[in-house]
DNA sequence: GTTAGCACTCAATGTGGTCGAGTGCTAACA
DNA sequence: TGTTAGCACTCGACCACATTGAGTGCTAAC
């Protein structure tokens, strides 16, 4: 049995209805959208020999078909066709123009443009901190014998800690030091600094506190494990698709997004490009009903992390591959302009 | 009629038992359970009063009673007792023991929290940025030409966002901007900065690009509405009390939970403590079904956020207030602590 | 290779019947 | 006067069964 044009046609447009309608499509209904001109026993022919080849799934008997992973795997690989209008894409590339603010609040627009853009579950995963490298740091008096350590990073995550030092540094003083200690530390990753750290003698007991804070802080940035990287935004959009009518299965999926070690996996890329991964192909039983796509973002050359989407196989792939890609390239070039 | 010591010890009875099982109390299993030793013909008696008095209602003349939110109310305002085991309470000691991050963090966890805890949907009111104080400024070099400026507030809370600036200033020239702007401005609401900058002369082109870069930050943080000021935390764990067993009811919960505007209202406090608002005295028809019960937190004698969940009327009492206070009453401290 | 016709299948829907938990009322009792 | 046993009654839950109709596979004709 081999592949021709016509069965190709029937299997696109046999995709696309059911991810309009969510119900078994028919010979009849099929012979009259598909505009191929020919009979409903014809279709019934070429559905036969399409299910015998993997890529159709009869419910039962007296029902229509549905596609089967194979079919979208098909169907992502060859016949996808633009998904989005122009005034669309021009939405998307506005999303970001507000205004750059910190990194954080990029990442949490980001969750929420793709999650109201494609009515899917957003999934983020932030960039890995220790492998971030140190730019600047700073220390900040806030009451007498208090000061705010503060890290800038290379792209330009900021964290901060409070720690104590001693009450006799000004606020020249502490300058001094978070100068000095930039001088060191600059360049160097936060996994470095804390090996670093383990052989330096302090000169003095301030010196000391200062120290221990920033071993602290470059220990719980460095101890953040790749869960902790994990964002999912959006999760009730799902239970406006009916496959998730029954809340058992809601359940399970939403109970599937707090495994945030699998979902980590599940977001790692494939190749350069948008990667996707249909039903069985997400490798995890809860999601065997679900389809993940993510894209890569970076900055500069390196990858940082990707966004994505999670929701049920029958997706609209080629309006969400698209915006998922915009997003991205978007997302890299902010990155790119305001960090390093 | 009037309410007597049986009649309360019955409503009581019903009121643990509905909480239990979400199933009407008939009063033959009522009689077993509520140990007081009378025939389930006496307790219907009681309860036929209880209705006429408004606090059970009856879903079908062949059911037994459920409470109303009259009856919730007075269960709460009289009946409720201890709702916590001594090793539950320490357990809620712990869990900021782990270490002081930055505030947001804090904000996280204690949604996370709160959500683990209890099992109901967590929130959380952040402290509106408009209201806080700077404490200091900071500008530090990224590259040449750009700069970060860091803008850190009495209670901690850190925000920044990149600048351009003049290449001709290095790291030390814009501390000492730093270094003169906090001079001026420490102290300020980032409201009144605001309103200083618009009569401020800059005396160079350097100056005028920090400050309007201020001047946008603050504004950012000042248009901070409300609503941003919301964060709901643990949303699925609707889906396991069967009241949401249909997905349009846990549809409607959910879409009542992006209304962040009344939600900032529904946790605004009334009085010094707990509030708990049950059915309709959340004055929102998506919520007659739902409780929401809120503690504030302060920062010295200042109030600036709330915590609370939102469940089922059916809810644990007991338990989630006594969480919610203990949980309120770490973060008092530990603001306290790390702040000002 | 395509199409009309037909018997067949089976989920979905509707209908009537039974079951049982729970009630209100009444009458007897302490 | 309050409590209790007994009883008729109500009504949702559940089950069995019949009906309906969308959709199929097969066959025979074009």
């Amino acid at each position: 049995m081999e592949m021709d044009e016509r069965k190709l046609r029937i299997l696109q447009a046999i995709v696309d209805d059911f991810v309009l309608n969510n119900t078994p499509v028919g010979s009849r209904t099929l012979s009259k959208i598909s505009g191929l001109g020919v009979s409903s026993a014809t279709i019934r022919n070429e559905m036969a020999d399409l299910e015998e080849m993997g890529y159709l799934i009869q419910p039962h008997v007296s029902a229509g078909r549905i596609p089967s992973d194979k079919a979208y795997r098909l169907y992502v690989n060859v016949l996808l066709r633009n998904g989005l209008r122009e005034e669309e894409r021009d939405a998307i590339r506005r999303v970001f123009n507000a205004r750059v603010h910190d990194m954080e609040d990029v990442i949490t627009l980001c969750a929420q443009t793709i999650s109201d853009l494609t009515h899917y579950t957003a999934l983020v995963l932030t960039p890995r901190q220790s492998d971030l490298k140190i730019a600047n740091l700073h220390l900040v008096p806030v009451t007498r014998g208090s000061a705010l350590l503060i890290i800038v990073t290379d792209s330009g995550v900021v964290r901060d800690t409070t720690i104590r030092v001693s009450s006799a540094l000004d606020s020249d003083a502490l300058y001094a030091i978070g100068r000095m200690l930039t001088e060191r530390m600059k360049g160097l990753s936060l996994r470095q600094v804390r090996e670093m750290l383990y052989g330096y003698a302090a000169h003095s007991d301030a010196d000391a506190r200062v120290l221990s804070g920033i071993a602290e802080l470059a220990g719980q940035m460095e101890k953040q494990t790749d869960s902790d990287r994990v964002m999912v935004g959006g999760a009730h959009n799902i239970l406006y698709y009916p496959e998730y009518a029954q809340v058992s299965r809601a359940r399970a999926f939403m109970d599937a997004l707090e495994d945030k070690k699998a979902l980590v996996q599940l977001m790692r890329p494939e190749g350069e490009g948008i990667t996707v991964r249909i039903g069985e192909e997400t490798g995890m039983m809860e999601l065997s009903d679900c389809s993940v796509i993510t894209a890569p973002y970076r900055v500069g050359r390196g990858y940082l992390g990707s966004i994505g989407i999670i929701g049920p196989t029958r997706m609209n792939y080629a309006r969400t591959i698209e915006t998922l890609d915009m997003l991205a390239q978007e997302l890299t070039d902010i990155l790119s302009v305001s960090g390093t």
